[in-house]
DNA sequence: TCCCACATGTAAGTGGTTACATGATTTG
DNA sequence: CAAATCATGTAACCACTTACATGTGGGA
């Protein structure tokens, strides 16, 4: 099994969601096309990992929420423990782009950078939006490893960490290019 | 062409490497097998954006050193100009398996915490130690974007920034685990 | 003596993206 | 009136990984 499959998993051992839903919950920690959720969902429910319930509506398409059952627990609890987590990979354009930032005129040096700039205080404020969200509700246990919210809060407080950070940087690095 | 080529480019612009050094260089901010990297070395040579000087040796295997073309600077320029970036993609099973953490006991949690503590901290390490180096040559215009390390300056301090703040959220994180 | 560094490649397989298909309801 | 949201899927293609193949010299 892959790690998507993982991914899958540790959602629903939350709670059950649709594949649409999956989508949107995994965004954080991995990123995912409807094209390969929907069919892994398929299979992972032949694999007795998950179920589904059909759920007929009317003004919206048909839709399935998933499941994780006992053997799909032991799965992910399994991998969790005993699997070594592979190295992370990590692919962003930006950082090409830096490399050979020197081709360019200072004008578009801090366009570019300015464009990373947007993109990562928009992210920021969206997950600040989510952590005040979590916060406000004072007894959900978010600091308490036995609840199902803690993995999810600890995610949302790292990616808003390095968000930051990353906006620091680009100011710094920006200070460097002329006028 | 894909975001790989642009990579290649991008660090032969700087100066001439090898496939084998290639992947060395281009660690930072783009991973790559030589299996991938060789047959692409090829290709952007047949298409004219590279061209290599064979060097035969006696007690090592011959070597191909490749230069990037005129054609090959103005190809990377107008991507680096005119493409925008795609949004980054990051795929980390840490992150799976914290959103899973719940499932294990504090002891597992710990373990799969210093473990991720001892990557950064190695990580970080040799960074510092390629910053000093960078640092330490008084003439190399490291803050000056017309110069050929620029680019490669910022991306190191920037991976820096990051593994520091990502080695202090584990900290933080940790602190929760009971015991 | 065994593993690592050097050095380049092919073949097969998996993981991931893009394009296509369908269609009502809500929001700007 | 157009775009986004909800909702699931297939087919074709591209990007990336794993396994295989080869061979010398130097350091622990």
């Amino acid at each position: 099994m892959n790690a998507l499959s993982y991914a899958l998993l540790s959602v629903l051992n939350r709670k059950p969601f649709t594949g649409y839903e999956l989508k949107k919950m995994m965004e954080l920690f991995w990123q995912a096309k409807y094209s390969q959720i929907y069919p892994l969902l398929t299979k992972l429910e032949q694999d007795e990992l998950l179920t589904f319930e059909l759920i007929g509506q009317t003004s919206k398409p048909d839709k399935k929420i998933y499941s994780i059952t006992e053997k799909g627990v032991a799965a992910l609890k399994e991998w969790v423990i005993h699997e070594p987590a592979s190295t992370p990979v990590m692919r962003d354009e930006f950082l090409v782009k830096l490399y050979a930032i020197g081709l360019t005129d200072p004008e578009t040096a801090r366009r570019i950078f300015n464009e990373r700039l947007a993109a990562k205080n928009t992210n920021l404020a969206r997950l600040q939006k989510e952590i005040d969200l979590m916060e406000s509700q004072p007894d959900a246990g978010l600091t308490d490893m036995t609840s199902k919210l803690f993995g999810r809060y600890l995610l949302y407080k790292r990616k808003f960490r390095l968000e930051k950070e990353e906006i620091e940087w680009v100011n710094w690095a920006m200070s460097f290019i002329p006028q």
